[in-house]
DNA sequence: CGCATTCACTTAACATGTTAAGTATCTTCG
DNA sequence: CGAAGATACTTAACATGTTAAGTGAATGCG
């Protein structure tokens, strides 16, 4: 046994100059820990049908737009460019998308879901949308959207340091 | 009672079988961009010092328990083993931790945080602080904390199935 | 004691996150 | 027209996420 540093409660370590949060209870650690609570449990299900997240995520983007342009499809799917560049270019070559460049820019190219991209959304959108009512039930409909809201005014508050955000309970 | 929405209204598209949630709304989708407004607010500070973000993780959690196994760092950071195995080996080769295997059980390693490394940190946290402070500031501290408590509450109710939670009126 | 099993990591392999640099195309303006 | 700059991607390089397999050290049990 080395020696312990003086075990007074958890908050005060000798070695530390600048005493920081609980680690475990930042924000950061927050969002990360209750994200990934919830993709575990639709990961395993996307794995059977061979899908990432990622490719789910740009398979349903363009599910709802019919065609898109590869920096629209990056802002819809929340992915960066080169990160989506390589998805496309692997589920173009299993045929679950289709691509060609637009007539009037050859710079953009025009993605779409394939037939087959149909297929195996309509193959895996039920199971996906099970488990999403899953969590919605078990963690209560109201309360969820509650989240969801709180969510959002973070990201706007945080993208637009100028928007004051309704916080007004604080000064 | 729980009845599944009658797909009536919002089968619109033609392509699509199975209507599925606005895309952007979907929570793993909502904690994703939440999470990346609250990181780009680091992430310029720390690679100022050469840090990820994961990097910085493990240092903090070391800073706040004088020594820990590979596996409860895994567990406290919250990353994966062969992550934090790739990390700690960089980490080592900076001389920003140290390693001595335990003389009770020679698989386990007991990894700490080196004199350097607290130098590290107390160069960093001040800055990470005052960003925390800035973040809390302009969402609110209240509602800083309830956005947290509720996160906590889905982890938890993901986790441990069982666990009734506090779900609102739902039998 | 011997050997299968478990445990604590580590490596490997593939996919994505992240930043920087590259390429081809389009636009602007002299 | 034509060169400089902007735009829409794509590649490259490095770090991490994720799963599977490997390695060496304890443990359990006959």
């Amino acid at each position: 046994m080395t020696k312990r540093p003086a075990d007074s409660a958890n908050a005060s370590a000798p070695t530390r100059q600048v005493p920081m949060r609980d680690f475990s209870r930042s924000l950061p650690m927050s969002l990360l820990r209750a994200r990934e609570a919830v993709m575990r449990q639709f990961r395993p299900k996307l794995r059977e049908h061979g899908l990432t997240e990622q490719q789910w995520r740009i398979l349903r983007a363009l599910a709802s737009i019919e065609a898109a342009e590869v920096t629209e499809l990056a802002r819809t799917a929340f992915l960066l460019g080169p990160s989506l560049s390589r998805i496309l270019r692997d589920l173009e070559a299993r045929n679950l998308i289709e691509r060609k460049t637009a007539k009037a820019d050859q710079r953009r190219s025009m993605v779409s879901i394939s037939k087959e991209g149909v297929k195996l959304m309509a193959s895996v959108a039920p199971s996906s949308e099970a488990i999403y009512a899953e969590i919605t039930q078990r963690f209560g409909a109201r309360k969820l959207a509650e989240l969801q809201e709180m969510l959002g005014q973070l990201e706007l508050c945080l993208a637009f340091p100028d928007a004051g955000d309704d916080v007004t309970d604080e000064t």
